[in-house]
RNA sequence: GGGCGGUUAGCUCAGUUGGUAGAGCACCGGCUUUACACGCCGGCUGUCACAGGUUCGAGUCCUGUACCGCCCACCA
């Protein structure tokens, strides 16, 4: 392809996305070893949301590390995921078709939706569902690719996955049948972490703090001393304080600290609750602070995480109020159920309490604490940190059920020990993940009441009673997956058999979230599926991500593997930072601050949108700037200009002879050893730097001083030796910035080379020196250069004449070596200044520039 | 309460072993210079958050403080 009179970067994008796809550019070749490949595991967006610019700029970080692997020789496994899973998703199915999953219902091969959404849902099974959700993110995922494309990433568009495809949903419950068996995924009732509005179990990392206003109650519990006691302490009860007022019928102890003395004489004796008259212990531990309240604290089964620690370790009974939709159930008090010492007085209180959300309840039992004088003045307003599901509207309740977990918590060390063997970029950012392993306090639930996601491949018997049995867990046969126990039967019983006496039923269940994309470095490296890629790409190279799910994707991707593979998923994680709007907050759909990315590919430029995100390095969190946006696009039309200019005329071929071409080519070798160990550790932001100011100091200052001899002023060797640094110098260039501006670098390529420069090799010093051949103080001479001419171009200025003014004599002193250095190219810095006559000389630092008489 | 990161020119940010403060943008001024006006040349701009310390010398190392951001916490 010639070179183009008018050089432009319209059009690049279309251009070279379609020539990549035809040309297979990206295409990874299975055949190549281990050692040879660069396995990346993408991150797979979320496809019922929009990608955001946030996307753009992370996204952007992994494609530059991939082109430059592949230019370095390796080949580079890039494939792209969409996930499909999640509340989100599911969202949108039930919206979009007007169905509702029914996991009881068992799959309808026939079914068909409406072609418009009926005002009453209909109920549609797990797989059903599924596969509309499939149907729908099929428009999704091929607006993602195409947003992807325009930007250049360079993936293998025939590796896509979904994590609610048939291969995930195998390998999810592969993995997880692996774990059951092996002991280390457990079901077990238990206090759960759990969202009333939702009306699933959520998991630790799911959890967020938000400031909420409370209120300090101060509540009178009766103690129950000998008379002697009670006199020497001068009063008859104990009093708490609580923000959960409501929670008193649910309350099985008191708790102080064991070294405090104003309790002490309590602890083993009994107070009675209020209103409802239950006899509960006053008991110690350690984590009962003295300075919270009144330093004595009431538990509750459950108002919160330190009371399922106090509950587990002081082996308290359980006396639960809380129901899974978050109102308070029926209970009866006296002698057929919950103990009081005044059962009629218990049960006229709590009557008036069942049914009532946490929030009512609240107000109605502070009604009748007031009017049995047992709560103590008004309840102080304080505002406090609450825990909620990340998606949730209302505070989590702690409510006992039946859940899968996964062990984490007697394997910390072990999981530490992985985090320190994994290489963060940055570095700093190993401190979160230790941070987190180090906080987890239960084991790691896995399992959802939800009816969208990957099913768990488990059945329970159920007994000749009619009750289920789930201490007898059937797991499914490895070869059979996926499944879906809501319509798969397990071996061994009939399809007639499910909900029947003697029969079976499927776990209700779905995977977290996460527990499904904590196994796409599996998923992608083709793991049981295809030993031959897989053996190729695992344990793979690098995980890209942001910082924020370091404690939920990255953590759980680093258990699966270790429980699987004994080894970390991949060697690197590259932890990229946020976007910040101008106002340095976080840019999120909610702030409405978004900006969408397809308008700014085209408005700047794919390139220039990608130098914009190559300036954030790997964690700096970087504000949304169209201003670098601008200069990414200046930087691409000046490759296109100045590659028009080393690549127009007939080139003259001969060797470089000439110290400043020398100096230059040899300044240049030392950039790309420089850049290349930037890139080698990540650092591509300030690789991009490096390189930026080399290739604008050649612009500004070698083309121009070398212009005239490269016009043939000094004859055609001269001139065949500034031809030819010029070329190797942009051949260089173009491959250093092609990562970055990965469109335009392409196109200047293939004016003049064959083949396209993302497969091109990636430049080296030698290369460079060769053409350089031996130059003693070259590269001195060509780094005087920029500020002679800086200093000439000055004096110039300052006489308000135009640069290339001819004028009759320059004369420009300077230090020792910086003299002897431009006398060694003083031809080229007399033409570049345009002096009938160019005196250097040693001395105090000045420019003197004498005009032609008719100028002056 | 704990941890991590940040605080450098009006703005966005570099500043890699401690050695006279940098770039781009913005602003001001100049310039048709046979690659580029999506250009070229030049100029202006800083108690490097604050306070101590180590050192001949600190933006850089140490201690502490303040503010910003993020993550975490057993939040009665």
């Amino acid at each position: 392809m010639p070179v183009p009179d008018k050089p432009a970067l319209e059009g690049l994008e279309e251009k070279w996305t379609a020539r990549w796809e035809a040309e297979g550019t990206y295409r990874f070749d299975r055949s190549r070893p281990r050692a040879e490949v660069y396995a990346i595991d993408t991150p797979p967006p979320t496809v019922s949301g929009a990608l955001h610019v946030g996307h753009v700029f992370s996204y952007t970080h992994t494609d530059i590390v991939a082109r430059f692997q592949r230019m370095r020789g390796k080949e580079v496994f890039y494939p792209m995921g969409w996930d499909d899973n999640g509340l989100p998703t599911e969202r949108r199915v039930q919206n979009y078709f007007g169905v509702r999953c029914d996991p009881s219902l068992p799959y309808d091969p026939a079914f068909t939706p409406p072609d418009k959404p009926d005002k009453h849902a209909i109920s549609v099974s797990r797989p059903n569902f599924i596969e509309l959700c499939a149907r729908l993110t099929v428009e999704d995922e091929k607006a993602f690719e195409h947003l992807w494309r325009y930007l250049g990433l360079s993936v293998d568009w025939s590796m896509t996955y979904a994590t609610i495809g048939k291969r995930a949903q195998r390998v999810s419950q592969m993995l997880f049948v692996r774990l059951a068996r092996r002991g280390l995924a457990y079901k077990l009732e238990a206090p759960t972490l759990w969202d009333v509005d939702f009306k699933t179990a959520v998991a630790q990392a799911e959890l967020e703090d938000r400031e909420q206003p409370g209120a300090y109650h101060r509540i009178h519990f009766k103690t129950m001393l000998p008379r002697a006691v009670s006199q020497e302490m001068g009063v008859d009860y104990v009093a708490i304080e609580t923000t959960r007022p409501e929670l008193i019928p649910a309350c099985v102890a008191l708790v102080a600290h064991p070294d405090d003395e104003r309790y002490r004489p309590l602890f083993g004796s009994h107070v009675t609750t209020p209103l409802f008259g239950a006899r509960v212990p006053v008991l110690a531990h350690a984590l009962a602070d003295p300075e919270k309240g009144s330093g004595i604290a009431m538990i509750c089964t459950f108002g919160d995480i330190t009371d399922v620690t106090w509950w587990r370790e002081l082996k308290l009974p359980v006396r639960a109020v809380m129901q899974p939709n978050g109102t308070l159930g029926p209970v009866s008090w006296g002698t057929s159920g919950w103990e009081s010492d005044d059962a009629v007085r218990a049960q006229q209180a709590y009557d008036q309490l069942a049914g009532l959300s946490a929030k009512k309840a609240q107000a109605k039992i502070v009604e009748l604490l007031k009017a049995s004088g047992e709560l103590h003045g008004e309840p102080k307003p304080i505002t406090h940190a609450v825990k909620f599901y990340e998606k949730g509207d209302r505070p989590l309740e702690i409510i006992t059920s039946r859940q899968w977990f996964i062990k984490t918590i007697e394997h910390r060390e072990q999981l530490l020990e992985r985090g320190r063997q994994l290489q963060w970029h940055p570095d700093y950012m190993q401190a979160r993940y230790e941070n987190w392993v180090n906080g987890l306090n239960g084991d790691w639930c896995i399992s959802r009441q939800r009816f969208f996601g990957v099913a768990f491949p488990v059945w329970y018997p159920v007994r000749a009673d009619g009750t289920v049995d789930y201490a007898g867990a059937i797991l499914a046969e490895e070869a059979t997956l996926p499944i879906d126990p809501s319509t798969d039967v397990p071996p061994g019983y009939a399809a007639e058999q499910r909900g029947q006496p003697g029969g079976f039923v499927g776990d209700p269940d779905v995977m977290d979230t996460w527990a499904t994309s904590s196994v796409t470095p599996q998923i992608v490296t083709m793991w049981e599926h295809d030993a031959d890629v897989f053996e190729r790409t695992f344990p793979m190279d690098l995980r890209p991500q942001a910082h924020d799910i370091i404690r939920t994707w990255l953590f759980s991707s680093v258990l699966r593997a270790h429980f699987e593979h004994g080894s970390l998923p991949w060697s690197h994680a590259a932890i990229s930072g946020f976007v910040l709007d101008p106002d340095r907050k976080k840019m999120s759909k909610s702030k409405g601050n978004v900006v969408t990315p397809l308008g700014l590919l085209q408005e700047y430029g794919s390139d220039g949108v990608r130098y914009w995100a190559a300036r954030g390095g790997p964690g700096v969190d970087t504000a949304f700037d169209v201003g670098q946006m601008k200069i990414g696009r200046k930087l691409a039309m000046k490759v296109l200009n100045v590659s028009k200019f080393t690549l127009a005329g007939d080139h003259l071929d001969g060797p470089v002879t000439e110290t400043l071409d020398r100096g230059m080519l040899l300044n240049l070798a030392a950039l790309v050893t420089d850049a290349t160990t930037e890139l080698e550790q990540y650092e591509y932001a300030r690789a991009l730097a490096k390189v930026e100011s080399f290739f604008w100091d050649f612009c500004d200052n070698y083309v121009e001083a070398t212009k005239s001899r490269r016009y043939g002023d000094f004859g055609p060797a001269a001139a065949a030796s500034a031809s030819t640094a010029l070329r190797a110098a942009l051949s260089v260039m173009l491959r250093l910035l092609a990562p970055f501006l990965a469109f335009t670098c392409e196109d200047v390529w293939s004016w003049w080379q064959r083949g396209s420069v993302h497969r091109a090799s990636w430049p080296t010093a030698a290369e460079l020196s060769v053409v350089a051949g031996d130059a003693a103080g070259a590269r001195e001479a060509h780094t005087a250069l920029a500020a002679a001419l800086g200093a000439i171009r000055k004096g110039k200025t300052d006489q308000k004449v135009s640069v290339g003014t001819e004028v009759e004599a320059v004369a420009y002193a300077g230090g020792d070596d910086e003299i002897r250095a431009l006398r060694a190219i003083e031809r080229d810095l007399k033409a570049a200044v345009r002096a009938g006559a160019l005196r250097l000389t040693v001395g105090e630092p000045s420019v003197a520039v004498t005009l032609k008489p008719a100028e002056a």
